[in-house]
DNA sequence: CCCACTTTGTGCACCGGTTCACAAAGGGAC
DNA sequence: GTCCCTTTGTGAACCGGTGCACAAAGTGGG
């Protein structure tokens, strides 16, 4: 039990790993629903696409929860990974923007089945404000920190043109948000203590062009060098 | 030229860098947009959001595009980063499952901006399929193979329900595309080669819930550790 | 032409994260 | 109780990436 604290949760689990958290309770809860008691860091690592040493670090960052010889209860891990999550709590999650992407979150069924709750949408469009989306009545950005403090919000999530963005963000976290998640393009400038995380579609895009173009040139008999920039570009 | 060749882009840029090309890219539009002709590695990087030293280094694996005691031009770097991405081509993208999410990346303005061009719809479901969607018709799954083939897409977007995703992936990969960004909340199993990224929505809630669980933990007295975990829990 | 000033490009030390490989621990058979 | 088998938890080497700090390179003024 000391040892546990001691060499586990002590102080700070690595980002890297949180990340990963995620991945091994869905994998853990697909293997619920089959009925599965227990499963070993081989299978569970195949399921989350990991390699098995790399969750059995993870895993041991959050406590000694594992059997040797035998693996891990599946129904206790679920349990010690939503609890590190924070998902044994219900999360209040407004969304600001209510475009196409806006409305595709609201109605997205994964924020629900964990412990998120969409709690309020906000506009600053008096055509959108009013309507009925996911159940919800679009409110008025004017009514932003009211709603923040009436509803419990504490995630808001950015679905805003990228000119809005930042002023947005400014309001929040002046309402005393501190956990944003954004889709605009554009670099938020937050104080320290401020979580922002940024869900980039186009930048995806961008990365998979480059590799894909790397594929392609490979083909083609190696990237063309020389002919590839003209020496003397001067501009 | 030898020494830009030798040190430079001669093979492989790291892949942290290429993540942060995108960023660099926008902020270069920006201040493109207004008018500026050259920029420092401490500007540009203060607007792409990282450490100015980082910036250079990343610039650096490109080639020597910048100016001692003056800095980058900017038009000059916008060709050679979008060359290095390979956004001077033009990328036919298709999004298969035209659901809520579907339809928001395909009304996305995001994408055409950069290289990429939306060049098809699908979907299962019937209903849909003839759907006119921002200015496409939704084509049938059947015809997966055929609208790849006929519409030269090279990347395929997936959007499609989790239970759906490995199978219409197995399909595309089969039909030569091997380049995926992945919406669906699954893990992929793909063969060597083929490229994939993921985003998922729930994930980026998860890791913000967790240290905003963090936060709130520390505010009301530190993590309550002993109570926490009720030590005999048997399962 | 030379000097003072600016800004890039990079060597180097450092750090977080990954992976290997194995000792420690538990289960089950006899 | 002892032995063998399985699987965890982790020490240690390794690897990619970050950031400091500075030499090299270029500009402009006198």
């Amino acid at each position: 039990m000391i040892r546990r604290l001691s060499q586990a949760r002590e102080r700070g689990i690595p980002e890297a790993t949180v990340a990963r958290l995620p991945l091994y309770l869905r994998a853990l809860n697909g293997m619920s629903e089959r009925g599965l008691a227990t499963v070993s860091s081989e299978d569970l690592a195949m399921a989350a696409g990991v390699n098995s040493a790399k969750l059995r670090k993870d895993l041991s960052h959050l406590g000694s929860y594992g059997t040797r010889g035998v693996g891990y209860d599946v129904e206790y891990l679920i349990y010690q990974i939503s609890r590190e999550l924070g998902l044994t709590q219900d999360w209040a999650v407004a969304i600001v923007g209510v475009g196409n992407l806006g409305r595709a979150l609201a109605n997205y069924g994964g924020f629900v089945s964990r412990g998120f709750r969409v709690a309020a949408l906000l506009d600053a469009d008096p055509e959108v404000v009013g309507d009925r989306i996911a159940g919800l009545n679009v409110e008025h950005i004017d009514e932003l920190e009211a709603v923040i403090r009436r509803r419990g919000v504490s995630i808001v999530v950015l679905a805003t043109p990228a000119a809005a963005a930042q002023q947005v963000a400014d309001r929040v976290i002046a309402a005393g948000i501190t956990s944003i998640l954004n889709f605009a393009p554009v670099v938020l400038s937050v104080p320290e203590g401020v979580d922002i995380r940024k869900v980039d579609l186009s930048i995806e895009l961008q990365i998979l062009a480059f590799h894909e173009q790397r594929k392609t040139d490979r083909m083609t008999g190696g990237p063309a060098m020389a002919e590839e920039w003209p020496e003397a570009v001067d501009l």
